[in-house]
DNA sequence: TTGAAAGCGCTAACAC
DNA sequence: GTGTTAGCGCTTTCAA
């Protein structure tokens, strides 16, 4: 021990590893990186050494030249259930691939959204997913262009970046078809106004799927929208708007989970309960739905399903591939009981 | 232009905005950092070039000699409420500061929280933050060493690290003294079973506090602790054991909001609800606790406001602070429609 | 198949 | 107050 025992214990680094193993860092590294070019004697000879030195990449350094290792996810809060789906599947995909996920909440508007896309740009972050985005398919083809993106529940058929989403038309149609076939006409369905407009966010492609079947069925006539946001107080606006109405539907399709939680919570408040009030329905099958004094009727997406498609894509597109994909996933009506006939 | 046109455009780096602005690349990385030794005069010089560049400093070159401008957070899973409460309190506080925010979910068990936290040293992250690790004291310190840390919900007095928590025994005594004051005299508390024998942890902390309240009030012999987890289905359990029970308890402290929920959920399941079948109360003041046909009865912790300080101490840990901070939130009960007189 | 060496973008000594 | 320069730990030519 002729060298001086340092305070705290220097980072083991690939140079070192290369040392304690008699081969050139450039060896190390190919070791390291799996990549081509190292016989098989050398191959076990380093990671034996990194296994004794108990060698940990360095990741800033890595970054530098190659990948980081890292997939980062944008969602609006972390506390939407759904998300944390998403994340399970994706992490479950990613890790053995020894990718790690770091998640960061942005916020629902479209500046602070951005401002976190782009810092997870400036730390050269591998990949990208963002989830239930707020901004324009022309801003993610933009984002597209610095970074692998993967985009789940968005229905731009985009070349530029992969889509993963459930068929939110679909799904409200099962909404409709299981309301329609209790006996229900007159049925209301609370819009995220934000999503007007723009084709490729899934209110729209729920609000066309709602209007189409109820057309389908006849009913054209008896279909109501209510403007709204989705959010709990955009539930609790949505009933109050619904309270007012002259002649108010029999079951209401809610769009979303948190929405009908916020309307059975303004229900709730004034005294009265689903399904006595009308029927309701929401959709995601959050873990709140099924919660025995909630037990709301709503729409799963498989949210871990997608999770691990949108992991498989993102490796995919991080290795190389350039054209898009576009996949679609079947919703499936969860009837609970939040509906039941009219009276 | 008598430089060639790139395919796609190269990153601006520092040298570029140096040479911009007619400084040394040491100017212009004082300037970057807000450092001592930059006249007034070229600051503005400079950041003029920043803007004008649209320069974003190259988060891994930062990372290999000074700050990553990075804080990671490690949760066991993204759904938590109080965990987001958490979050949104600390991003508030850092971002200002530009510093990101990086989440992770690691998991109910040491060995993958474990490897979250190594990947996150790994990265370089400037500091940690851990939410109700399961970790025990010794590893803490352990991981304190390569990392500013700053632990949620842990009440060691550790000098290798802060801490943040609730006063959980003052919690516990709050709802007891509640429950008492309505009458109640056999009471039962669920208790995260792994968690006994750790002093630190919050459950621990709880149920000394159940414990001592209700000798304070002369019912020792009628406190009665069940054994289970944390969890949904862990209430779930808690609520077949007390069920089993002989002499049932009046009214029950589930220990947190989650707890609850599944308690409801079995006894919904049976045909029974709360009130009816025995006061309830949880803690967290999560927010599916104050849906109203939940509406339970829960003790707040303040989360936003903890996630601020928490914010606060990691950059002064940062920053060059070495003494160890303790600091502890007063907790105050949130009184909704699961508790009455008993029958 | 292997190794030597350049350099990624930035910060931190140190010199002026 | 300002500039010069030597690395940080890795990946990647390029030559052997």
């Amino acid at each position: 021990m002729s060298e001086a025992n340092d305070q705290r214990r220097r980072r083991v680094t690939i140079v070192d590893v290369a040392k304690h193993a008699g081969v050139s860092t450039a060896a190390a590294s190919r070791v390291l990186r799996n990549a081509y070019g190292a016989s098989e004697s050398m191959r076990a000879r380093v990671q034996a050494s990194m296994e004794e030195l108990d060698y940990r990449p360095h990741g800033p350094a890595r970054g530098m030249r190659g990948r980081t290792f890292t997939i980062g996810v944008v969602v609006s809060d972390l506390e939407n259930p759904f998300f944390s789906l998403i994340t399970d599947g994706l992490s479950s995909l990613i890790r053995p691939k020894s990718y790690e996920l770091f998640v960061s909440p942005g916020g629902f508007e479209v500046p602070p959204q951005k401002s976190v896309v782009e810092a997870m740009i400036d730390h050269h972050m591998d990949g990208l997913v963002l989830v239930a985005p707020p901004m324009s398919i022309a801003e993610l083809e933009q984002i597209a262009m610095s970074i692998p993106l993967v985009v789940v529940g968005h229905h731009s058929q985009s070349p530029a970046f992969d889509t993963v989403a459930a068929d939110d038309e679909r799904g409200a149609q099962l909404v409709v078809d299981h309301l329609v076939g209790l006996g229900h006409r007159r049925i209301a369905f609370v819009m995220h106004a934000d999503g007007r407009g723009d084709e490729a966010r899934p209110e729209s492609h729920r609000l066309h799927g709602f209007e189409r079947a109820m057309s389908q069925h006849g009913l054209a006539s008896d279909a109501i929208v209510v403007d709204s946001r989705w959010s709990l107080d955009g539930g609790g606006d949505a009933a109050r708007q619904i309270d007012a109405l002259d002649t108010p539907p029999t079951a209401v399709h809610a769009g979303a989970d948190i929405v009908a939680l916020g309307m059975m919570n303004e229900l709730w408040a004034g005294g009265k309960s689903v399904p006595e009030a009308y029927s309701l329905v929401g959709y995601d099958n959050s873990s709140t739905s099924s919660l025995g004094p909630i037990w709301l009727t709503t729409v799963d997406q498989s949210g871990v399903e997608m999770g691990k498609r949108v992991g498989h894509l993102l490796i995919e597109r991080i290795e190389g591939r350039s054209e898009a994909r576009h996949e679609v996933f079947e919703p499936r009506l969860v009837v609970r009981g939040t509906t039941t006939r009219p009276a």
